[in-house]
DNA sequence: TGTACATCAGTGAACGCGCGTTCACTGATGTAC
DNA sequence: TGTACATCAGTGAACGCGCGTTCACTGATGTAC
């Protein structure tokens, strides 16, 4: 596990912060939980003593961040790889969510610090990629697909999301449906088409269950007879 | 702070039991975070030396998980309160989700300790809890409001629900819209919709976002001329 | 009525733990003269 | 080419911390005889 090393040259110091990000980060994904990352781990795996940390760290919690952060970099690579070459805004919208969820689940633990915790606030990162949301939120109001606000709408969206994948992550021993994937597509579904439906239904004047139901199938049925 | 306290008489020890409780929740909702939870702290609170502690619980694990459940009964009752009563299977299912997003909210504290930590399972209150979920989402089956698998559909219900309350309980910094009910209700109506209107369209013949809009928008001009 | 005893709620002192952090230091490398 | 010096990456030993937990104990109350 300890890794012999070589002093670095001068003026080669920032290698060893790479070495120790890298380490930081392999800690966490092993263990599954922030509680695992202590200086002297992280110091040991690298090769080093625990003060050699605090030349490129101001001390540990600048430290869980740095691994933390890291990571909002790939996403928002990601959503631009994948939001680009969708015309139907809708189903653009939809690949923005399947984007954020599949990288949430890839990187539960950073997830966990980063979005499940009270002590820090939203990260520019995430405040980014919420930006992502909204924007692809606002082609879906420009194309007349929902109605109001594209930053209400998607804070909505982005609460089934987020809600999605912390009980996955959070609770991997309940008793999900066996299709992971379906499930997330499930909630991508519920959400889109909510959001859709329900910008267009006032507040106060909300139809019964049965009207809403007779007409959704009556419309349903026009679009399977096409 | 300090309480000042009289030794229970023989056969009244069960009296210190809930004192520590009591004494630990104030804590807990005092400091915002379990982390102000330590043993001494809870017996300098209730007048007591921290050995004592022992006496009732296992441990401090023990202690956290015990003042954490207390609040499950609550929001089985409350449940039960405001079900019943409610004709509309859609509403009384928005009523549900009300009144676990309030519940939440209520008690972030332990909601966080219970739902958003890796550590433990699903508690048997969490699960009755999404069991009365299932049973409303049931209810909307039956009444053909809905259509598929009663379980399915709750879990994106709840999805939708926690990711709302666990994005305001971790991150109450965000720029939220200054109505924090209309937020709740505006997720509840978007995840209620859209269970309706997702379990109508199979997932390989999701009609284009145009199709879509343009049957919806006749679809409410219809309801709206009623 | 008095006395010995059992019960049991709570005490007090101490243990060891691993942690984050500090500080004076070393010793190899590159550089100026 | 040789030597003195500055630089700077990394060391090693120690600090204090608050914590959870253990253990032998005390001392008031109730009870049996």
């Amino acid at each position: 596990m300890d890794g012999k090393r070589q002093r670095a040259n001068a003026g080669d110091g920032e290698k060893l912060r790479e070495e120790i990000l890298e380490a930081a980060e392999a800690l966490l994904i092993e263990a599954g939980t922030e509680e695992a990352l202590t200086l002297r781990a992280v110091a040991r795996q690298v090769g080093v003593t625990t003060p050699s940390v605090y030349l490129h760290f101001a001390g540990k919690s600048a430290l869980l961040e740095a691994v933390c952060l890291r990571v909002w970099h790939e996403l928002a690579a990601r959503m631009h790889d994948h939001a680009s070459g969708v015309d139907d805004p809708l189903r653009a919208l939809g690949r923005c969510g399947r984007v954020y969820a599949n990288f949430a689940l890839d990187h539960p633990v950073q997830y966990r610090v980063l979005m499940m915790r009270p002590t820090s606030g939203l990260s520019p990162g995430a405040d980014a990629c919420f930006r992502h949301i909204v924007q692809a939120v606002a082609a879906c109001v420009d194309a007349g697909i929902m109605r109001g606000a594209p930053e209400s709408l998607a804070v909505g969206l982005w609460s089934a999301l987020h809600g999605c994948v912390t009980l996955l992550i959070a609770h991997p021993e309940f008793a999900w449906p066996a299709d992971r994937d379906a499930l997330i597509d499930g909630t991508i579904r519920m959400a889109g088409f909510g959001s859709v439906l329900a910008s267009r239904i006032p507040r106060e004047a909300t139809p019964s269950s049965e009207a809403l139901s007779a007409g959704l199938d009556a419309l349903t049925k026009e679009w399977r007879g096409h």
